[in-house]
DNA sequence: AATTTCAGCGTACAGTTGTACGCTAAAATA
DNA sequence: TATTTTAGCGTACAACTGTACGCTGAAATT
């Protein structure tokens, strides 16, 4: 197992993921890829791309795993600097914002595909987010006083203000950022104290 | 003016508009479509396209204009109801529900180019989104009690989970949508009262 | 009645796309 | 050592794309 082959089959399997990945930008979506650019980047020949995946389609699945796995290690972290002590909201939204800068095109992935033309892809983007919402609502469950259904709902809303800040922010500078996620702040306390009213326990 | 040549002319350039938003669908967004597709189906030859658009990129900016009046004109409907003793949120709910039922291939641009590949268009869609969120806050701001600031920012995130609920309910069924617009408003209830809390005079 | 304007057409072309097919050389296996 | 497996290549092709160019006939203008 593991020889030199399989090792050389995974970079460059590798090389196509990063090549799309790379490819993708405020000008260019997923869908407008094509895979012979795809493959030119990779540096191998466009008939190559089979070697690895059955269409474009399975490349885009896979990519959007693995920006979903980007999203949950980035979050693993925030919650680390959560326990030891700082601010809930305010620690996820600068997390939040920080993957934005660092994985741009990541993010891009998932906010576009999340309403692209793929019900596969919209499915994928749903399940990642789906589980970003179960963590913050167990979280809100344990953490304050509000009833499970109500935490659920609590965290749907907040992770969806979240996402959509996010998407904005790509369009913007910083000074323009730096209002974005003030009033997203607010809207996150907004939602806290209105959650916490209704499901109050 | 307006002569038989006139009249002419602007029945096919709505008919190459018509024959867009046809093509758009779940499986097909506006960045598939090919000029020559669209072409086809309004009846005319490929090059006679250009007498009517430079591109498609100016087809696809008329086509959101079109598909912000459509929304406007749906939620001056909406105040209506409201004015005439309904509920804000509910009527509000509803009548965007009604827009994507019977709109869907409109929404479905909105919604898509709002995140697309052209700055213009991204433009375009968030400038018909903020229409919408000066008046609810007008609205929130005379009517509630709340700050101007506040019934901004209320406003903001209360179109936004309204948006993105739409987004969710295109592919959902009746049954879904139902559960779905019942957290929505809930989730919008939490924002109103921790708004009036925050904001409150 | 003579002239100008112009929506729509047909032809043509160069560029790009996905992918079928068969080959090669090197790694893996027997 | 002999055989099998397979990642990657090159060639080839049909389908489709946007659009340049020049023509036509009818409406509009003079």
């Amino acid at each position: 197992m593991s020889g030199v082959r399989a090792q050389q089959k995974q970079k460059t399997r590798q090389a196509l993921i990063e090549a799309a990945f790379n490819q993708l930008s405020a000008e260019h979506s997923f869908s407008n890829l094509s895979l012979r650019e795809v493959a030119r980047e990779a540096g191998i020949a466009p008939t190559s791309f089979y070697r690895h995946f059955k269409d474009m389609n399975e490349l885009g699945l896979t990519m959007v795993d693995e920006a979903g796995l980007t999203l949950r290690q980035l979050m693993r972290q925030a919650r680390r600097r959560i326990a030891s002590g700082g601010s809930v909201i305010i620690t996820s939204v600068e997390t939040f914002m920080e993957f934005i800068d660092t994985s741009s095109n990541q993010f891009r992935l998932l906010l576009r595909e999340r309403s692209g033309t793929s019900k596969a892809f919209r499915a994928a983007v749903a399940r990642e987010i789906k589980h970003f919402i179960l963590e913050l609502a167990h979280y809100l469950e344990t953490e304050t006083p509000c009833d499970k259904h109500h935490a659920y709902m609590q965290a749907e809303a907040m992770v969806t203000l979240v996402f959509n800040a996010g998407a904005e922010a790509l369009d913007q500078d910083a000074q323009q950022r730096g209002e974005l996620t003030e009033r997203l702040i607010w809207q996150l306390r907004y939602i806290a104290r209105g959650a916490n009213h209704y499901g109050g326990q």
